[in-house]
DNA sequence: CGCCTAACCTACCGGGTGGTCGGTTAGTTT
DNA sequence: AAACTAACCGACCACCCGGTAGGTTAGGCG
């Protein structure tokens, strides 16, 4: 057969998808450095050799887990001018998820340190989400209407810093306010800027996942 | 005497001043988890046991550190018209002691957990941080000027969620941009909204810390 | 059926972990 | 000088850490 596996592993991929589960739900809840494996293995009910057997060190299994979320928010987005819309309509569905949003926040943080198992990882998704939401927003502002010195660049690290600011501020006092109307409202003080006619159109960019 | 302490302790207070000296520098660069009290103690120069006479527990330590940088920043700052101005420079002046700033990046996403040391101080500051610059903020917005559904309190958590969120992307991609700068031209985005007449005079409130 | 391999397990390893115990030393007070 | 006390140390504790070694089991396949 070309497809070799048919009935084949069902064990395999299996349990190796329902650790990866376990191991988001606790890096989620304390972060990478306050859980054991032995805590993952104990949770999905298996031994902690029998772990180490799906994911050989405990860095792996974070990479894996890191690696599961960029497969499950792939593929482009809305872009041009119904991008901001979609990117605060992102977050409200993200903010009913409020494991991932966890997640994201303290691994982003736990990897600023050198060192740190994702730290590579959280480099390059920064450098890859300003490069793209900056290339979403220049495709809808007017560059002669922002005020000098103020870039495409500079509204997007703004949007991205606020949706990670207010994540931290939501998640320390759960339900003090939206943290997508926020968001939205913010978007509408951009509104001066964006350019009137409608020319602007760009490449497909995908929406930011995680947050 | 009154004062009974002239030349008592020499060793004592300094001692553990240097202590917490080099915990709040372990912690600055690896956070709270990845640090131990050994790590601390070795780096100190004294045993771990001697550590544990002037701080004793881990917690208590942390909590100290906290502490001291509570008491460091303290007294009235700027406010009124100059607050975000000073707001911006404070910014700037933290961002040459880069320490400080990665200190509270990483303790602030790690006390997200429940259960983490310093939980409870995290979600007092930010509580006490957001109804001080709320004060501040409206003292010098025009509320009629502001779009429906945006109020004071909707800015100020901006402001700090920008400084948050633009302090992560500082520390990731160091040099790409300046943070400081970045608030202050956000600041001039706000200026459209700010009252012109000049009877806003409001509380002393202070500049906040360790951004 | 017998073989092979993935999926586990128990037992074990060296090296931490936060913290305790019972001292010794040195400086201060009386 | 004697008494007291803060500062500090070596030894030890029970437990946890990530990881390895070597074996057992079970299911798919020729």
């Amino acid at each position: 057969m070309s497809t070799p596996a048919r009935k084949t592993r069902p064990h395999g991929d299996e349990r190796r998808r329902s650790v990866l589960a376990v191991a988001t739900d606790l890096f989620s809840q304390r972060g990478y450095n306050a859980v054991s494996i032995a805590d993952v293995a104990k949770e999905s009910g298996l031994s902690q050799a029998g772990l180490l057997h799906h994911f050989p060190t405990k860095r792996a299994l974070l990479l894996a887990v890191l690696q599961e979320r960029d497969r499950a928010s792939e593929g482009p987005g809305p872009h041009g001018a119904d991008f901001l819309q979609a990117f605060a309509e992102a977050l409200r569905h993200n903010d009913a998820n409020p494991q991932l949003v966890q997640l994201f926040a303290l691994l982003s943080a736990e990897s600023i340190s050198e060192g740190h198992p994702a730290h590579d990882w959280f480099v390059e998704r920064y450098d890859l989400l300003v490069s793209d939401v900056t290339t979403e927003v220049a495709s809808i502002v007017d560059p002669d209407k922002l005020p000098e010195g103020i870039h495409a660049e500079t509204l997007a690290r703004w949007v991205i810093a606020l949706a990670d600011g207010l994540r931290t501020q939501a998640l320390l006092s759960p339900g003090a306010f939206d943290r997508a109307d926020s968001i939205e409202a913010f978007l509408g003080i951009l509104r001066p800027y964006l350019r009137t006619d409608d020319t602007g159109e760009s490449g497909a960019v995908g929406i930011p996942h995680g947050y």
